[in-house]
DNA sequence: ATGAAAGCGCTAACAA
DNA sequence: TTGTTAGCGCTTTCAT
C-alpha cells in the first residue's frame, strides 16, 4: 500500500475522477449536504478513502468567506486568571466548529492594535477582547464599525461602550469581600488596591469605573458606606502590579494605621500583601483579618489558610464563548453584558474582632 | 468621510480600478514585491488608503498553499506549564510572522487524533505536539510521513522515536535534586513519582524511558548509583497524579521509612507530598529534607521556602518555536533533539543532615 | 514596468 | 439526483 508521496494533496476533483462522478456530487457527499444517491455517495467515500482524501479548511473559508476561526486578545496567557479563562473559551468555542487565535499584547496598546488588525486580515468570525485601559487602540472600534462581533473581556475601556462585556461583577465580588469582614465586627478594614487618580469620585455613579481595581474599590466603599462605616483615605492603600511593589507599599502603607483587617483586590496584590503581613510578623488573623482575591494554590498550602473571593475562572470563558457565538449568529441582536458573580471562600485568615 | 456600510470587503482589483492600474501592478505595490513605478505605487497605496483596504489572509494562504499559521497540541492550556511555554512559543512563533493555533487534548489519544486531523485540514505550515503517552494516536505519524514538520514536546510517545524533541533534560534535572541531598550527607532519600510499571529494568538504559517521570525516577537511580549508595525499593513511592491522591500516597508511603529525605518529581506531587508532610506534621528541614519540582508561587510563600527544580519555562517554548521553524524551513535537514537543564534553586526545606 | 490570464480547492446557484 | 459554471481574493507565470 502506497500513498503517492508527492505533497500535492487529493482535492475534491480527484476524488470526483475517481469515482468517476461529477465535481459537484463528490463535493456534496463529501461536504455531507445536498443529495446523492447511495450508490454514488458510496463510490465517492470509497475513491475517497482510497485516495486518503481530506477536506482544505483554507479552501473551505475561502469560498464561504468565513475562517471558521475567532480571535482572543488577552494580556497574558500565561497567567493563571487567563489561562484558565481561556480553556473555558476554547473548549466551548469549539463545540461550534470553531477555533481560537490566541494573542498576547502585554497591555499595550500598539501590539492590541496590530494583533487586531492581523485577526481581521485573517477574517475571524469574531473577536474576544480583554483590551488595554485605560484607552486601548481606536482598532477595536474601527472593527467593529466594519460589523465585526466582538466581546469585550473583564473590563471596558473607553471609546468601546457600545460592546458587550463579559466580566466578573466586581464590584459585588468586592462588597461581599468587605461584607465579611464587617460581619466579623470589623470597622477599620484597609485595601490594598491601585487606586485610580479620581478616587474621590469614585461614588458618584455617573464616573464609569472601567479597570477592575477602580471597580473593586467602589465595592469596597459601597459595602463601608452601606453599614455606616465613615471612610478613612488613609486605609486606602495605593499599591504597583506588581508582588515585589506590592508588598513594599502594603508594608509602609499598613505603618500606623490601626486597621484590623486587610484586603486585596487582586491576585497579585494578594500575593504582595501576604509577602508584607509576613515581614511584618502581623499574625493573622489574631492581629489582623486578611482577604484576598483569587482561589491560588499557594491561600490553601499556607498557615492560616487565607480567606479568598474566588471568580469563575472557566465560567467566564464559557460566558464569553457563548455570547460571542449568539453575536456572530445574530450580529443585529443587541446583547446585554454578562456579568458573572464571585464567591467567597471563607478560611483561616478572618475572624470576629 | 464615510465607509461604505456593505460588510463585502475592498479587494485588489477594487483598488486597482480606483488607481486606474490594472489588477496585477496594484497586487504588486499592495503585496511589496516584483517592481512598480514610483507613479503607480502612489497611486496605488493611495486608493488603498482611500478605500480602506486590507488584505484577505485566507485568500493569500490559499494561492500559496501556506497558512502561515502553527498548531500546538499539549495538554492542558490552564496548567503552569504548558501555559508558560506556550507563551515563549507563541511570542518566538510570530516573530516569524506565524500565529499559533492552540489545542488541549486533556492527555486523550482519541482528542489528539481529531485535533491533528483537524489541524492538518487547515494546512497549518507546522506542528508542536506534547503527545499523549504512553501512546498517542497513530496520527501524528500519518502526518509526518505527509510530510507535515511536526516537533515534539516535552516527551515522546511509541512510535514517534524519529520526530525532534524539544524537552527539560528530566533525567539530569532529577540526578541534579538528588545529588544535591547526597551531598548534603543524605543517604535514605524517598521519592514520590508515578512508577512506570517497568521500574525494575529502569537502569537498563536500553529501555526507553518516554515519559517525563520515569526519566526523572532513572535520575534519581543514577544519582545513588553513582554515591554508591544501595537503592532501597521501599523508598520509591508510587502516587497518583493528582494533589489529593499524591498526599494519601506520600502520607502512607512515608510511614516506617526512616528517609531523610523526599524528592517529588513534578509540580502536582510537589503539592501533594508539601501537603502530606503538613499532616503528618513533620518539620523540614529537621526532620526531613524536601525537593520539589517546578518554581511554583506557594514555594516561597510557606514556610520553609521549598527548595525546587526549576525548569525554564518559556526557553522551552522558544526552543520548541526555533525547531519547527528550521524544520519548516529546511524539511529535509534532520534536527537533533533540544534538551534544556533544569536548575536547582535551593532555598530552606533542604539541609546537612 | 505593466498587464492578461490561469490557477489554488472549495461552495453555491442554476440547469438538466 | 446530477452536472455545469461561476466565483471567493489572492499569487504567479508569461507576454508585452
Amino acid at each position: 500500500m502506497m500513498t503517492n508521496s508527492k505533497s500535492d494533496s487529493v482535492t475534491v476533483a480527484d476524488v470526483a475522477r475517481a469515482a468517476e462522478v461529477s465535481k459537484s456530487t463528490a463535493a456534496r457527499v463529501l461536504g455531507n449536504r445536498g443529495s446523492a444517491s447511495p450508490a454514488a455517495r458510496n463510490k465517492v467515500l470509497a475513491a475517497a478513502e482510497r485516495l486518503g482524501y481530506y477536506p482544505n479548511a483554507l479552501a473551505r473559508a475561502m469560498s464561504e468567506g468565513r475562517a471558521h476561526t475567532i480571535g482572543a486578545v488577552i494580556p497574558d496567557i500565561s497567567s493563571p486568571f487567563f489561562s484558565s479563562v481561556v480553556r473555558g473559551l476554547t473548549d466551548r468555542i469549539r463545540e461550534a466548529g470553531l477555533e481560537v487565535l490566541i494573542i498576547n499584547t502585554d497591555n499595550d496598546a500598539e501590539i492590541e492594535a496590530h494583533s487586531l488588525e492581523m485577526l481581521a486580515t485573517k477574517r475571524v468570525d469574531g473577536l474576544v477582547l480583554a483590551p488595554v485601559i485605560p484607552h486601548g487602540s481606536g482598532m477595536a472600534r474601527l472593527l467593529a464599525q466594519r460589523g465585526l462581533p466582538i466581546v469585550l473581556f473583564d473590563r471596558r475601556s473607553e471609546g468601546l461602550q457600545d460592546l458587550p462585556l463579559v466580566a466578573l461583577n466586581h464590584e459585588h465580588a468586592a462588597q461581599l469581600a468587605t461584607q465579611h469582614l464587617i460581619d466579623l465586627g470589623h470597622r477599620r478594614i484597609a485595601v490594598a488596591t491601585q487606586v485610580p487618580s479620581w478616587v474621590g469620585r469614585l461614588l458618584d455613579p455617573a464616573q464609569p469605573a472601567e479597570r477592575p481595581s477602580a471597580q473593586r474599590l467602589r465595592g469596597y466603599l459601597s459595602a463601608l458606606h452601606q453599614a455606616d462605616i465613615p471612610i478613612d483615605m488613609r486605609l486606602i492603600i495605593n499599591t504597583p502590579y506588581d508582588h515585589m511593589g506590592a508588598a513594599d507599599a502594603v508594608m509602609h502603607g499598613l505603618a500606623g494605621l490601626d486597621a484590623t483587617a486587610l484586603i486585596a483586590t487582586d491576585s497579585v496584590v494578594t500575593h504582595g500583601a501576604f509577602l508584607a503581613l509576613q515581614r511584618l510578623g502581623i499574625g493573622m488573623p489574631d492581629e489582623l483579618s486578611f482577604v484576598g482575591f483569587d482561589d491560588q494554590d499557594w491561600t490553601t498550602l499556607v498557615s492560616p489558610q487565607i480567606t479568598v473571593l474566588t471568580q469563575p475562572l472557566r465560567g467566564l470563558g464559557v460566558a464569553a464563548a457563548d455570547l460571542l457565538s449568539r453575536r456572530i449568529a445574530q450580529p443585529d441582536e443587541p446583547q446585554a453584558d454578562v456579568l458573572l458573580h464571585g464567591e467567597l471562600l471563607i478560611r483561616q485568615s478572618t475572624r470576629r474582632v
